[in-house]
DNA sequence: GCGACAG
DNA sequence: ATCTTGTCGC
């Protein structure tokens, strides 16, 4: 069985990173696989000098209220490269996740699923890693193309080589399309239906925009001797 | 070789 | 992601 350090190696060579990304494509499952969805989480990042924070917001599928909210600091150790985001973020999601006394039955990430180069985005990346239901969100296109949605509500087919690796979602009239993959053990019908449910009038579904004004506010309570 | 490129 | 004021539009 692989372990942490198999989709984290701390060789980051570049034929290392891809062979961890070789190994979270081959384990990811693109079906569904939860039990009954009554927890739902949000994961965000942000930055302050070298620290990174990591935050993951809980709430109830249902009502789509609060229940828990947890967060992690760690330090920066690699650079923003595109189609490597795992490798910057991901251990920092990886301890946030860790804190969690209710484990969410789904979790919405803020990056690509399998609509990645090589079908291994973030959200494919932390599912496969911790084993449980992923989404994945983004507000641009990594891979892939589609015909863009007009109205809001509206959802089309993000292909990729000739296959279907995710959706264009109008999420709001007015605001930029977002885009809504697998990440593991969800299905494209259920990720975007799942996210569909999420909306709550604002461009993001919220488990994912209650985490980013998450992160982002914690940043100020962070004391200046703590920084580098 | 050229252009594109999540956060 | 982050640095940043006002400003145009619903």
């Amino acid at each position: 069985m692989p372990t942490i350090s198999d989709f984290f190696p701390s060789d980051l060579s570049r034929s290392s990173l891809l062979a961890a990304q070789r190994l979270v494509a081959e384990r990811a499952i693109i079906e569904d696989d939860f039990g009954e969805l009554r927890l739902i989480a949000g994961v965000d990042q942000s930055f302050m000098n070298d620290k990174i924070i990591s935050g993951i917001v809980v709430l109830e599928y249902d009502t789509l209220k609060v229940v828990e909210r947890v967060h992690s600091i760690g330090t920066v150790n690699f650079p923003y490269i595109p189609t490597f985001l795992s490798f910057r973020e991901g251990q920092a999601i990886v301890s946030a996740y860790e804190k969690l006394k209710k484990l969410p039955d789904i979790l919405m990430v803020d990056g690509a699923g399998i609509n990645h180069p090589r079908r291994a985005g973030l959200a494919t990346h932390i599912g496969v890693t911790l084993d449980v239901p992923t989404i994945g969100i983004t507000k641009r296109i990594l891979c892939g193309a589609g015909k863009e949605p007009s109205r809001a509500g509206e959802a089309s087919p993000l292909i990729y080589k000739g296959e279907q690796i995710g959706w264009l979602l109008k999420s709001k009239e007015r605001s930029r399309t977002i885009i809504v993959a697998p990440g593991h053990r969800v299905s494209l019908d259920s990720s975007l239906s799942i996210t569909k449910a999420c909306l709550c009038g604002y461009k993001l579904p919220e488990p994912a925009r209650l985490a980013h004004e998450y992160v982002t506010g914690l940043k100020k309570e962070i004391p200046a001797s703590f920084l580098s």
